[in-house]
DNA sequence: CAATATTACTTTGTGATCAAACTATTTGTC
DNA sequence: GACAAATAGTTTGATCACAAAGTAATATTG
């Protein structure tokens, strides 16, 4: 049903903007992120969809990986994902029943679960993150420039967002705060 | 729950990453997409919470009041805003429960339904937008360039997502094809 | 002009996310 | 040590998006 379209919806709908509001760049900016989001995220998933992953689940497994115990508490999962407790749990949930990671007790702390990789879901990651990288996550239009400078105007808006705290206790503190 | 970081989460998994594995630059770049989609979001809803409407909600006015007679097909809809069928007849639900649009039928296609911009719906957009302008449409930390060099960035992603076609039937043609 | 294909929208079911409420455990304080 | 506050994770309920199947109307064609 999807009829093509000739001309660029978010450069159309900002020339109907900026004849009434301010800020049509910010409008555009933000448009296209929500659009390239969605791009991306289908593109992930689809070299993704051998093992039954989406990016989320992918994600959790890709940061087990790269942990040195192959285990991390759920809540710290959350942190570095950026995601909802709920969200996590749920994930967790549902690499378990895949049997690509399992929950553990954490040995001292009777409160906090670990997720621990399994060696199944050790062996799948590298094989999904060949695909992954032969899809250039998603942005094969984009070459290493236009991807590192996306990440550099982007890591202004996480930061704003208070996504994390750049450590000022040491080195590079220039300006008199 | 939300424990502060005091380091760059995808700039650390970008070094994790860059150890094993190609393109550490689009793997930055992805992860700072969807993060980035999540804060504009967030911020966008917030700004718009004082009128119960959501970005999609939101655009999905802005659509019809950016159409001459503040009435469009619900199929044109969704090809501008890229969304699917069903998204759009959810949404126009809930904006018709919300008094802001009504279904009309089309005067000549018994088969089209039209959504109509109500008199409520056109005010509150007015107000929304100013809402939302005052947010800087969620990017608040960035200036014109940034939003300008990210749209022009994103763009070569939507046209290689075929988003759109250029039109090549007038002007600028150089490549020989 | 009847059969078939296409188009427009709705319905239903699923996956993902979040907020809020809940259980269990640990930490802090008097 | 007892009790309040904080922390870890789960459960529940809401919203939103999509796929697939269903209904209705229109267009095509033999």
């Amino acid at each position: 049903m999807r009829r093509p379209l000739t001309f660029d919806p978010i450069d159309e709908a900002g020339r109907q903007w900026s004849q009434r509001w301010d800020h049509v760049e910010a409008m555009r900016a933000a448009t296209s992120i929500m659009r390239a989001q969605q791009i991306v995220l289908a593109r992930v998933d689809e070299a993704l969809r051998p093992w039954e992953l989406t990016f989320a689940r992918y994600e959790v497994l890709v940061l087990l990986y790269f942990s040195r115990q192959g285990r991390l508490p759920l809540g710290k999962m959350g942190d570095r994902l950026m995601l909802h407790q709920a969200s996590i749990t749920n994930l967790v949930d549902r690499l378990e029943q895949q049997g690509y990671l399992r929950r553990r007790p954490h040995p001292t702390d009777r409160r906090t679960t670990l997720a621990e990789l399994t060696e199944q879901g050790r062996s799948i990651i590298e094989a999904a993150t060949k695909a992954v990288v032969e899809a250039r996550v998603g942005l094969s239009e984009l070459d290493a420039d236009d991807s590192d400078h996306l990440y550099r105007i982007l890591t202004k808006l996480r930061l704003g967002a208070g996504d994390f705290e750049p450590d000022r206790s040491r080195s590079d503190r220039h300006r008199g705060d």
